[in-house]
DNA sequence: CTGAAAGCGCTAACAC
DNA sequence: GTGTTAGCGCTTTCAG
C-alpha cells in the first residue's frame, strides 16, 4: 500500500475504497501513527493551528475569552496559540511579511484591536481567516454586544432610581489599544439620558483604565468634584471594584451613599453586591471560536467563508450597590 | 551566494566570513527575508514554539502564570502554545507517540498537573525541555512556593491573633488535578498550631474547589457545625471571596465575628479588605519561562540542561478580616 | 569559508 | 481506486 493512500485514507479524503480505508485506520490505531505535523504544514501549507490575540492576558475579561477560544479549538483539533501584543498598538507584528503567518497560523481571532481593512485584506489573501471579538471590520466575521445599549441600560436603570447627576468611569483620553468599547459605552448612556430630557454633564466621565486601581483613582476624581454625581457607570466591574475601594475609603456606602453600576457580572460582584450589567465572556470565546471554525471549513472547501456578526444580549442585573436616590 | 550560507549566515553559525553575514544579514532585513518556519522545523527539528499545559485559563491563578510566561517567551521569539487539560487528570494526551510532541515544541512548562518520573523522561527522551509549576518532579526544573510555610504564616497570624478554634477551606476530598497545594498548606497550617500546642480539628476543614462558589459553601458548612470556627484559613483568595459572601449572607462581619485570611493577594483583595499571605504570580510564570528558556539553550547547545528549583518568598499582608479574638 | 546535494515526512498531481 | 513522482523550503553533511 503507498503513502499516498495512506495519506488520503486518514485525511477522510475520497478516492479511497472504504475498506481500504478501513484497513488503514486500524493499522494506524494500532501503531498509533498520525502524520508528522511539521511535514504536513509544509507539503499541504495547513497548520492546524489557530492564534489568538490579545492585548494582555491578565485581566478577567482577556482570560477568559481565551479561555472559551482554547476550549473550541482544542476540542476541534486545532492548537491554540497565543500571543499577546501589550502595547504595541496594532497587528504590524504578525503581518510582517517576514513572521510568515500563514506558516504558522489557519485562524485569527483578534481580540478588542483594530483591524484595518488593509489589514484584514492582507490576512486573507494569505489564506488565513479572521474574526474578531469586540470590534468589526467590514467582511470579516466578528463578534461583539452592543456597547451603545450597554450604556442605556445604565442610564436607564440609574435614572428610573431616580439619580440625576451621574457620572462615568471609562477609558483613558488616549485609548491604549483602541477600545471604541468606552466611547460606545459612554455615548449610549448620554443618549439614554438626553432621550428623558436629562442632562449629563461630559467632564463628569474619568478615566479608569479597566483596572482596579484606575476605577479607584477615578471614583477619588469624581467625589473630589465640588458637585460630586449621585450615581456613577463604571464601565467595567474591575473598575467598580476600585470605585468600591474610593468609597470605602471615604467612609461612604455604595447605594448609600453613591449609587454604582459596573459591567461584565464578574465572579466577584455578586461577593460585593454590585448591580452590573452581564456578559458571558467565556462563552463569547467559544462562540468567536465556532464563527472561525466554519470560517476555516469554508475557505479548505474552497468556497468564501461566511460573514456572520454575532451580538449576543446583556443582562441587567440588579444587586445592592445602586439604589433609589 | 548559496542557500547553505545565508541560513548558516542568518542563524549566526560559525564559519561564515564576517563580511559575507553583515551583508547577507542586510540584504534579508531589505527584503524582510526570514526562513519558513515550518520548513525549518522539518528540516531541523527545532519549533521556536514552547507550550503552557494548564488545568484551565479562566481563574485568576492560571491566567495570570500564562500572561508570565507568554511575556518572556515571545520576546525571546518563541510561539506559545496553550493547551488546557480540563479534566483529563494527566498529559497523557500531548505524550502519545502520535501528537508529535517534539514536533511542536521545543519546550513545556506544566502547572499544576503532576508529572511523573517516567512522563518526564519521555518528554525528556524527545527533546522537550521540560519546567514546572507547583509541583516538582526529579530532575526538572520547577517553581512553587513552599505551601507548607504559607499554611504556617496563616496559623501563626490567626494563633497570635488569640483564635484557637480554626478552620479551614481547600481542596476537595477528590483532588481533581492532582492539587497537593492544599495538602501541604493544611499541614503547615497544623503544624504551626501544633507547635505552639494549640489543636487543630482536621474536621473543620470544607472543601472549597478553589472557586468563590465553592468557598462560599464551604464557609456556610462551617458557620453551620455546633461549633463553629472563630478563624478560617482559605487556601485561596478566591475561596475567601465566597466566604465572604457566605458572612454577608448570614448578617456576620468578617473580622468582627469571623476572621478570614486567604492565600494569593488577588487585585481585588485589598478591595473587600482582605488579609491574605501574596505570592506574585505573573513573576512566577516569567521566572519558569526563563528557567525553560535556559534548558533549551542547554539542550541546543548539546549540554545537559540545568536543573533549577525556585521557591519564590511569599508575604502576609494584614488587612481587615482577620482581627483579634 | 563556501557550494552541491541529499534529505526532513508529508501532500498533490498525474498516471495507471 | 491506487501507485508514482515531484516538490514544500529549509538544514546539514560532505566536498572543495
Amino acid at each position: 500500500m503507498s503513502v499516498a493512500t495512506v495519506s488520503r485514507a486518514l485525511r477522510g479524503l475520497p478516492n479511497v475504497a472504504a475498506s481500504t480505508r478501513r484497513r488503514v485506520v486500524e493499522v494506524a490505531a494500532e501503531l498509533s501513527y498520525a502524520a508528522d505535523p511539521a511535514a504536513s504544514r509544509l507539503a499541504a501549507g495547513r497548520t492546524s493551528t489557530v492564534t489568538v490575540v490579545v492585548p494582555s492576558l491578565s485581566g478577567w475579561y482577556f482570560a477568559n475569552i481565551v479561555a472559551g477560544v482554547e476550549a473550541v479549538c482544542a476540542e476541534a483539533g486545532y492548537d491554540v496559540l497565543v500571543v499577546g501584543i501589550g502595547s504595541s498598538h496594532d497587528l504590524s507584528r504578525i503581518l510582517s511579511k517576514a513572521y510568515h503567518l500563514e506558516r504558522r497560523t489557519d485562524g485569527l481571532v483578534v481580540i478588542d484591536i483594530a483591524v484595518s481593512d488593509e489589514a484584514a485584506a492582507s490576512i486573507s489573501a494569505r489564506g488565513v481567516s479572521l474574526t474578531t471579538v469586540g470590534r468589526v471590520t467590514d467582511g470579516v466575521s466578528s463578534l461583539r454586544v452592543d456597547n451603545v445599549q450597554v450604556g442605556r441600560i445604565a442610564a436607564d436603570h440609574l435614572a428610573d432610581l431616580g439619580h440625576r447627576r451621574l457620572g462615568a468611569i471609562g477609558g483613558e483620553q488616549d485609548e491604549p489599544l483602541g477600545f471604541e468599547v468606552s466611547r460606545l459605552r459612554v455615548a449610549g448612556f448620554a443618549d439614554a439620558l438626553a432621550r428623558r430630557n436629562l442632562s449629563f454633564d461630559p467632564t463628569l466621565v474619568e478615566g479608569g483604565n479597566y483596572s482596579v486601581d484606575g476605577g479607584r483613582e477615578a471614583m477619588v476624581a469624581l467625589l473630589d468634584r465640588a458637585a460630586p454625581p449621585t450615581a456613577v457607570f463604571a464601565l467595567s466591574d474591575e473598575m467598580a471594584f476600585g470605585a468600591l475601594m474610593a468609597l470605602n475609603e471615604r467612609g461612604l456606602s455604595p447605594g448609600r451613599d453613591v449609587s454604582l453600576i459596573g459591567v461584565d457580572d464578574h465572579e466577584f460582584s455578586r461577593v460585593v453586591g454590585l448591580t452590573t450589567i452581564r456578559q458571558s465572556v467565556t462563552d463569547h470565546g467559544s462562540a468567536v471560536a465556532r464563527l472561525l471554525l466554519h470560517a476555516m471549513e469554508a475557505i479548505r472547501a474552497g468556497s468564501a467563508p461566511p460573514v456572520t456578526h454575532l451580538v449576543p444580549p446583556v443582562e441587567l442585573v440588579v444587586r445592592s450597590t445602586a439604589t433609589r436616590n
